[in-house]
RNA sequence: GGCCCGAUCGACAAGCGGCUUAAGUCUUAGCCCUCUCAAGGCUACAUUCGCGGGUCCGAAUCCCGCUCGGGUCACCA
């Protein structure tokens, strides 16, 4: 009679290493008390997903704030949804947040002893671990076809008990060992099943960081562990790359606490300590169509994909703080107490995070942004916008790079004071405020748009008012002198030089001197909407000052 | 449907048995200020914590049931 010995050396007869080798070659890592080893293990299957970003900034964190490692394992299993490049794309897109690995895939290279980082690259180590679970009798071949599971299934089922490969329903697991072997002699296909000891009756206590003890049935099922290609299942690498990639803290979504208990019962087969599990809340969006509340979907919505961030020109630290404040919700107190802070200096809590899914907030997505750019400097933004309008606006671009030091003068109108002026909420934001200020624009607005001037007064006036102030304009004063000119010259033309001394007698007046400076405003960037007066007229400087109202005045 | 996780303002949330006639931020609305705008200042917006029961002198906070929302039930991760 033959031994499970006998079936695991028919099935990898190449395979003479065993778990004690594997032990030597991933020794246990040398790291200070209470260091975590975190990962983030996507699958190359497009792009960057909002959702992966926060479960990677927030492993990232831990791993940084504990001085441990924090590594970027591919899980490239699944041959038919993999896309061709898109594990190096997502190498990328993670460096541009800021979250670059300690060790692991590198997108051309690895760094770091725990690999090969590669799952499709790791078939000798699991098959190691195979062999073992199947001399134990912890694992077997499974002859079972697609449509044997699916007549399974149907039977299930139509008798109301649980579905799947499990008890009496494993019909593989009943073979004899003498009967395995025949059939692989025989050359049948067959895919590797763990042999769960489980009942699904019982329940087990297991620990999440974020949640506390979750009561959870045990597994029971026979689940599939090596693929009739000859790679892993999930479940499994999980097993055997956490395992020997010494990771104590897995961090991921919240759609994997229903596969824990299986994962549980993997390590204690192999008698491994099992790593601290956070199952992290997911990010969620209302459906447009039904309103309800659902996960962030790849194909539904643009915000899925991170890039869509980055191309509407949201500043890339400004989302960090946003999926920051979903991360713990005293972040925002903390940003706000540390407003030019270093984000390291904030620590990442367990007990702080919420424990359901987030609705993704735009609006509040939109305000920590704008907080962000009105606070930074003026080098830092004309950098970070330089960066985005290269790849996305290119009549932005062209601004910075002709003329740095008009562009930094420009976004620098009221900037870098105690309460800076917040125009802007993304860098998009930034090419139609000040396009005006570039003469062909401004020509190519002043032909296209209808002066928005305001129409009780007389085109008469208007034009008298501008010329005498091209006529007497003094940009040598300093600012509060220029604006008594300004009121000084209102008055001469019938307008009131206060406020209160206007309303009392309108019908006296033309207005007051916020409806003549308007007119100047109005007249140098074609909208009544522009940063204040003074700053635009001096990066305009006089003779194009001239040159514009020359040009406004001949329209009248 | 089974199992699991969850439930405080439109959103994010504080709250951990008495300090809560429920913080703060965003949104929205109004007022003030202001050369326009962006801001800034002030004010308003849950008599109530999904619902119903309990425990307790006392519950948003603990327990039970229901309801609702989410997740998961693959040779996908």
């Amino acid at each position: 009679m033959a031994t499970s010995k006998d079936l695991a050396d028919l099935i990898f007869p190449d395979v003479k290493e065993t778990t004690k080798d594997l032990d030597k070659r991933f020794p246990p890592r040398n790291l200070p008390e209470g260091a975590e080893v975190t990962r983030f293990a996507p699958s190359p299957t497009g792009f960057l997903h909002t959702g992966s970003l926060f479960t990677a900034m927030v492993a990232h964190k831990f791993a940084k704030e504990t001085h441990g490692i924090y590594f970027f394992r591919l899980e490239d299993t699944d041959q038919k949804r993999e896309i061709a490049g898109t594990g190096m794309d997502l190498v990328k897109q993670l460096k541009r947040f800021g979250i670059v690995a300690d060790e692991g895939y590198c997108g051309d290279h690895e760094e770091g002893q725990y690999g090969p980082y590669v799952q499709s690259e790791r078939g000798d180590i699991y098959k190691i671990v195979i062999k073992e679970l199947i001399k134990k009798g912890r694992a077997y071949p499974c002859f079972c076809t697609k449509d044997d599971l699916d007549q399974l299934r149907l039977v299930q089922e139509a008798n109301k008990v649980i579905p799947g490969y499990y008890g009496e329903y494993a019909k593989c697991r009943h073979y004899t060992i003498d009967e395995e072997i025949e059939m692989i002699k025989a050359g049948k296909p067959y895919v590797i099943r763990f042999k769960s000891k489980g009942n699904h009756l019982n329940h087990i206590k297991v620990h999440d960081e974020i949640r506390g003890d979750m009561d959870l049935t045990e597994n029971d099922q026979d689940i599939v562990i090596l693929k009739s290609d000859g790679l892993p299942t999930y479940h499994f690498a999980h097993l055997v790359d956490d395992h020997y990639m010494g990771t104590t803290l897995v961090t991921r979504g919240e759609e994997w606490i229903s596969s824990l208990p299986i994962h549980i019962e993997l390590f204690e087969a192999m008698g491994w300590k099992h790593p601290k599990y956070a199952h992290l809340p997911v990010i969620m969006i209302n459906d447009k169509d039904t309103g309800n509340k659902r996960k962030l979907s790849k194909r539904k919505d643009p915000e899925a994909a991170t890039s869509f961030f980055l191309k509407a020109g949201y500043p890339i630290q400004g989302f960090i703080e946003y999926l920051m404040t979903i991360a713990n919700s005293n972040f925002e107190a903390w940003l706000m107490a540390n407003p030019k802070g270093n984000m390291d200096d904030f620590n990442l809590s367990f007990d702080k995070f919420s424990l359901d899914g987030a609705l993704f907030d735009l609006p509040k997505l939109n305000n920590i942004s704008k907080e962000l750019l009105a606070n930074m400097d003026k080098d830092t933004f004309t950098a970070q916008a330089e960066e985005w309008a290269k790849d996305y606006d290119p009549e932005l671009y062209g601004y910075i790079t002709s003329d740095k030091a008009k562009f930094e003068r420009i976004i620098n109108i009221e900037r870098e004071q105690e309460k800076p002026r917040k125009d802007y909420e993304r860098f998009s934001d930034v090419t139609p405020k000040i396009r005006f200020f570039y003469n062909d624009q401004y020509d190519k607005m002043l032909k296209a748009a209808k002066l928005p001037f305001n129409e009780f007064i007389t085109p008469e006036i208007i034009k008298a008012f501008l010329n005498d102030f091209v006529a007497t304009l003094d940009l040598t004063h300093d600012e509060s002198t220029w604006f008594n000119d300004m009121k000084t010259l209102g008055v001469k033309h019938g307008f009131a030089n206060d406020r209160k001394v206007y309303k009392a007698n309108p019908s006296q007046y033309n207005g007051w001197y916020a409806d003549c400076i308007s007119l100047i405003r109005i007249a140098i960037s074609t909208s009544a909407q522009a940063p204040k007066l003074y700053d635009v007229l001096e990066i305009l400087g006089k003779d194009e000052i001239a040159r514009r109202i020359n040009e406004v005045v001949a329209t009248l």
